[in-house]
DNA sequence: ATTGAATAATCCGAACTTCGTCATATCTGC
DNA sequence: GCAGATATGACGAAGTTCGGATTATTCAAT
């Protein structure tokens, strides 16, 4: 069932078909242009989940992965997987904890730790490519709409 | 290698340690509240590889396998395999051509094309969201700052 | 015409991922 | 203690990407 076409006459609140369409082309190319220069990053790429795996555990030490499982929304034999993984590569490390000695503590390695902020940084990187691209005064405005968009309650 | 900190005292034209930091806030909110909001949506789910080969025929009918394979940036056989699954299920049709019998022309069915449709009506739906959670004056300068950050030359 | 190289698409097998099921160890409440 | 819930890991099934080989066809040069 298509939605109706948006309605040029009114001038209301809703926004035209126009401004629907460049902000979806904008996107478009945004995210095509920077898939492309994603490329060659890393030694050895690292899955997406093992990429959320590792900046939960960098957020939430000695977590469980149980935690993560719920946090992430899969099933907990998939993150022990993930673990697995990253334990191999030597990224992370189990512990035995005191109070439960069923639950393992997830903690990062030296390396892990290392991979997490490089991580991250290069998420910020890719905010900062964004807001370099704007005028300086225009950089306030654009944060401000952005978290209004986000954290829109409705 | 981490980036240095950004530097707080000049003022100059990069953006702020707190303008980054909130940026990449909103967005990471912004991404989790519709990756929820995405579930159930069709009959069975479909691959997101099998969208985007979806979507790239819709957008160039009779291509082959090849093109779907430069433009994504994939091995050809996971191009085959892909169209498998959409066939399969009934959303896309091989035809032989007749200027090369080497080749196939890919063209979506009847369903293909509904399902085509309705997933770029979902990706304006999208579009339409963020736009109303803004004031219809904002808008345009919304888009003005997005388009120029996305076609940016550099 | 014929041969040989290039091209389009597919088939097959290897490696990897997710997840359901089962097994094991441990905790908690009675 | 004991029954049941809980945390984790082992194992296998199903599905995915992709490299290498295969088939069919076109093109180029003799």
């Amino acid at each position: 069932m298509p939605l109706p076409a948006a309605r040029y006459a009114t001038g209301m609140t809703k926004p035209t078909a126009d401004q629907i369409a460049t902000l979806g082309a904008a996107f478009q190319a945004f995210v095509r242009r920077f898939k492309l220069a994603d490329a060659g990053n890393f030694d050895k790429p690292l899955n997406e989940l093992d990429v959320q795996t590792l900046l939960y555990i960098a957020r939430h030490s000695d977590c469980g992965p149980t935690d993560i499982a719920r946090y992430l929304g899969l099933a907990a034999t998939t993150i022990s997987s993930a673990t697995d993984r990253l334990a191999k590569r030597g990224l992370l490390e189990r512990h035995r904890i005191e109070g439960d000695r069923r639950a393992v503590a997830l903690r990062l390695s030296e390396e892990g730790s290392a991979r997490a902020t490089a991580q991250l940084e290069a998420y910020n990187a890719l905010n900062v490519t964004m807001l370099e691209r704007l005028e300086p005064a225009e950089r306030e405005t654009f944060i401000r709409m952005v978290t209004k968009i986000a954290y829109h309650e409705d």
